[in-house]
DNA sequence: ACTGATGTTAGTACCAACTACTAAATGAGG
DNA sequence: CCTCATTTAGTAGTTGGTACTAACATCAGT
């Protein structure tokens, strides 16, 4: 028995073909060392679409993801917001987020996260960070859904300052003040 | 001639079958009122590949794309490090990463480009960013090669000090002082 | 009107990578 | 030994092509 038991060979199956899904039957049958008739009944009874379904399939999906990575230029959903006063978001701590060795997100994201949110509450056609001071209190992990607040505290000559409070069920992870710089409409009076 | 000459057939066909590459030879002759044959002699002298290898390709553009997004673990290339001591990286400013607006990089990438150098720099299993202060002194636009360089000032009690200046062209743009809670084999001793 | 070049269409044989189906061989367990 | 599950073999048909040959069609120039 130098082969795999049927449950055994179609779990390998499983995690060879999402790993790669440029594999044919016969690449296939030769790994496992069945026929490819074998194989077919594999798929069959996994639901795994042949070759060029499984390819046309991974183009259609990153074409999208494209898409969505070009959107990826704000960082966490915007849930709540009040121009100029304060704003919520949240943001999903995923697996291009984090360290693998140890599953922790790295800071930037949690950096961005609030900087997103700086920028998108300050009601001004530009609006850039100028300096913030920030602290990782707690590290995020995988799956962690982050609350981050922001607060405008004052507007004044072209720099704003607001504080920002990142946290994971209720409990702080990630604080900031950061200063930003704007201009706009108002920059005829000033 | 309601159809179109063969020079201008082909100039369309480039269009449609870039916009949208899972056109198959018997759509595109019904486009353009033409045979199927037609439809493959343009493919030949334009080398167009065939549908399947078309969609292959996009298939395989994107997991790169995916891989280079999840290797975005560290944004910028690190072009000269010494651990433990001080690190070089380049970081050079896309469409990506900036404002439509303005071409203004968004801050948190200038950040997310010092960060990653301080947790580089330490050698060390773990480093975790725990504070920083930072200050954006001017816009980075598209374009931009941007240089940044940490420099770490002391490691003490799982503490490291690190000090980055980020320039584009010598002028410096961003600047900020970072402090990374590490943990290692030095772990059992402390 | 005839000739030639260019462009278009038709048709055949072949390919990869399958699906869908039937049928036979093999194995392992009771 | 028998039996049921598993595996293999083999055939016909599909899609979306390549590669090639041959037959038109069209128009330009002489």
């Amino acid at each position: 028995m130098a082969k795999y038991k049927k449950r055994e060979r179609q779990e390998l199956l499983i995690e060879r073909v999402s790993t790669d899904p440029f594999l044919t039957d016969e690449r296939l049958s030769e790994m496992f060392e069945v026929s490819i008739q074998t194989i077919r009944l594999d798929r069959l009874e996994l639901n795994i679409p042949e070759l060029r379904e499984r390819i046309k399939h991974v183009a259609r999906e990153e074409t999208d993801k494209i898409r969505s990575l070009s959107l990826q230029e704000v960082v966490g959903e915007i849930i709540d917001i009040e121009l100029n006063h304060h704003a919520l978001s949240l943001f999903i701590v995923e697996e291009g987020h984090v360290f693998r060795k140890n599953q922790i997100a790295r800071g930037h994201y949690l950096f961005a996260q609030a900087n997103s949110l700086c920028v998108a509450v300050i009601d001004e056609p530009l609006a850039l960070t100028k300096s913030a001071q920030i602290e990782f209190i707690k590290p995020a992990k995988l799956g962690d859904k982050v609350i981050s607040k922001a607060v405008v505290v004052s507007m004044e000559g072209r720099i704003a300052a607001i504080t920002v409070e990142s946290k994971i069920e209720q409990r702080l992870v990630f604080k900031g003040r950061f200063e930003m710089y704007y201009t706009g409409e108002g920059e005829k009076n000033g």
